[in-house]
RNA sequence: GCCGACGUAGCUCAGUGGUAGAGCAGCUGAUUCGUAAUCAGCAGGUCGUGAGUUCAAUCCUCACCGUCGGCUCCA
């Protein structure tokens, strides 16, 4: 690659000076290096003459520069802060769960991690039903042939896992439509039936890069909170907003509150006729301009079979997640011959929409972690009580007070362990637990329990009864309260 | 996949060309204690895997696997 053929058909080329140092650049540069007041060189990576892994190999300085010094030493504490909240270290402080070298990339999911899994399932399940969902499950490997109609063995063969049994080659599954597609064909449909809206807790496979491999932020397995919603033209844009209202509902009961959403158009490798992807995402734009939702665009980042709008969220400490997608399919409908019977007795393509809230549930576990350090609130804790007999002469009492606990649907445990309470407490305070249950010889003579809250306020000695009041009056109002009448952020752990 | 670093007990880590150690966790015993670590003892590792160099490799070399930080990618 010479100077030469990287200008070819270049109108402009823009050129850069600081002292005796040119630069061919896009830009902007600054005017002069004294503008920076500070500044560290924090990355090297390998890189390649314009991006191209066939070209040959750069090595790549990254060095951040601030104008004022205050500025490096803030940005340097907020990633000292991000450090802290690794949901891979916290992870395994809480035993949520854990990698194994023969299986890279896939998450093994412990106890409480599982817990946490299907608190979200448990969630998800109860608001699609609420707003018309049905649910289905599909196979997990399905023929070859299926991807070949479907454009995936195409785009993303590499990154496909297949498996030949019977001598027929089957794929396992990277993505959840084309089950969907089959279970759409399997009975006619009628415009009466619209919209229709199929849920699905859909584990895919695909097989990552494994330099990409990061946490449960970048998986090779995990579960989508998949649905495909099939309607009519018509019908389109109420659909649309009826997933964005949704979407954000779902964000909003996890505490985020700061949303940035973007419309992502036709990228270079599409299906389809460009028209259509015009219309498609003409329409998810008016759908958000008319429910009065600021949107940026990302020029060419939509999928290859439609356009889509992406759904990223602010954590506390104004990190940028990507979560939900909802994506204009008119493609996969044409592909598989989805059809229905109109009012007019003829048959029509339905239109459909791809959506996800949580995205990946597995990431979404991770960035509640780090969103919330591990305190979860009181509705997600894997563990919400513990109870802790001071002395082993009050473990019979406690033991019964635990099975009470477990009765009335707490997560709860004992620590009925030799040790002193301060070490109990210590332990329990470790993993974040929000209740610990103290029981001395005085609780167990009144028939109570001793309440502290792992922000290390002591709410004094009161019955099940009213502790469970408690609970659950924050439990069901999803709060990020301990107790009711508490502020209480549940992020604001002193430090260990 | 690419560039770079790393891989020692369940976890966090120390250490050496003559086959390894601590703290925590675990187990046993003692202690029975009031809101962030009680004491003692025991047990625990073919030093990621394979090959090479060497009288001798956990240590040196190479390959592979995995992890971490980036790049690229993320239907």
């Amino acid at each position: 690659m010479t100077l030469e053929n990287l200008l070819k058909g270049e109108k402009t080329v823009s050129i850069y000076r600081q002292g005796a140092f040119v630069d061919l650049c896009r830009g902007p540069h600054i005017e002069k290096t004294s503008q920076i007041k500070a500044f560290r060189l924090n990355k090297l990576s390998g890189s390649y003459w314009l991006g191209d892994a066939k070209n040959e190999p750069l090595q790549r300085v990254y060095g951040l520069c601030f104008s004022t010094k205050d500025e490096l030493v803030n940005y340097e504490k907020m990633i000292e802060e991000a450090k802290k909240r690794d949901h891979r270290l916290i992870a395994k402080q809480q035993k949520l769960f854990t990698w194994r070298e023969e299986g890279p990339g896939f998450p093994f999911m412990l106890p409480k991690g599982r817990t946490l899994f299907n608190l979200l399932v448990e969630y998800n399940r109860r608001k699609n039903a609420a707003r018309g969902y049905v649910e289905i499950a599909t196979p997990q490997m399905l023929i070859e042939d299926l991807w070949k109609i479907s454009g995936h063995a195409d785009y993303y063969r590499d990154n496909m896992y297949f498996s030949t049994v019977d001598e027929r080659l089957y794929a396992i599954k990277p993505m959840n439509c084309p089950g969907a597609m089959l279970l759409y064909k399997e009975e006619r449909k009628s415009y009466r039936e619209f919209p229709l809206r199929v849920a699905e807790f859909g584990l895919v496979h695909r097989h990552e890069l494994s330099g990409v491999l990061h946490g449960m932020f970048r998986v090779r397995a995990f579960t989508q909170d998949d649905a495909h919603v099939y309607c009519s033209m018509e019908g389109l844009k109420a659909e649309i907003k009826d997933i964005v209202d949704y979407t954000l509902e779902v964000y909003k009961d996890f505490g985020f509150n700061d949303f940035v959403i973007y419309v992502s158009t036709r990228p270079e490798k599409a299906i389809g006729d460009p028209e259509v992807w015009e219309r498609a995402t003409a329409m998810l734009k008016e759908s958000l301009d008319e429910k009065g939702i600021a949107y940026k665009i990302k020029e060419g980042e939509g999928a290859f079979y439609g356009p889509k709008i992406e759904f990223n969220v602010k954590d506390c400490i104004g990190r940028q997640w990507q979560l939900g997608t909802a994506q204009v399919d008119f493609f996969l409908p044409e592909r598989f011959g989805l059809e229905y019977i109109g009012a007019d007795g003829a048959n029509h393509r339905p239109a459909m929409v791809h959506r996800a809230i949580f995205g990946s549930l597995e990431r979404f576990i991770g960035i509640l972690i780090e969103h919330t350090m591990g305190a979860f609130p009181v509705w997600l804790a894997p563990l919400q009580v513990k109870v802790l007999p001071i002395t082993d002469l009050q473990n019979d009492y406690a033991k019964s007070l635990l099975k009470s606990l477990i009765a009335a649907g707490v997560r709860a445990e004992i620590d009925d362990s030799s040790e002193r309470v301060q070490k109990k407490i210590r332990n329990a305070q470790l993993e974040k637990t929000p209740y610990m249950l103290v029981i001395g010889a005085r609780e167990a003579e009144a028939g109570k329990a001793a309440v502290r809250l792992r922000t290390g306020i002591d709410l004094g000695a009161m019955t099940l009864d009213e502790f469970l009041q408690g609970l659950h009056a924050v439990e069901s109002a999803r709060s990020n309260e301990l107790w009711p009448g508490l502020q209480d952020k549940g992020g604001d752990i002193p430090a260990q």
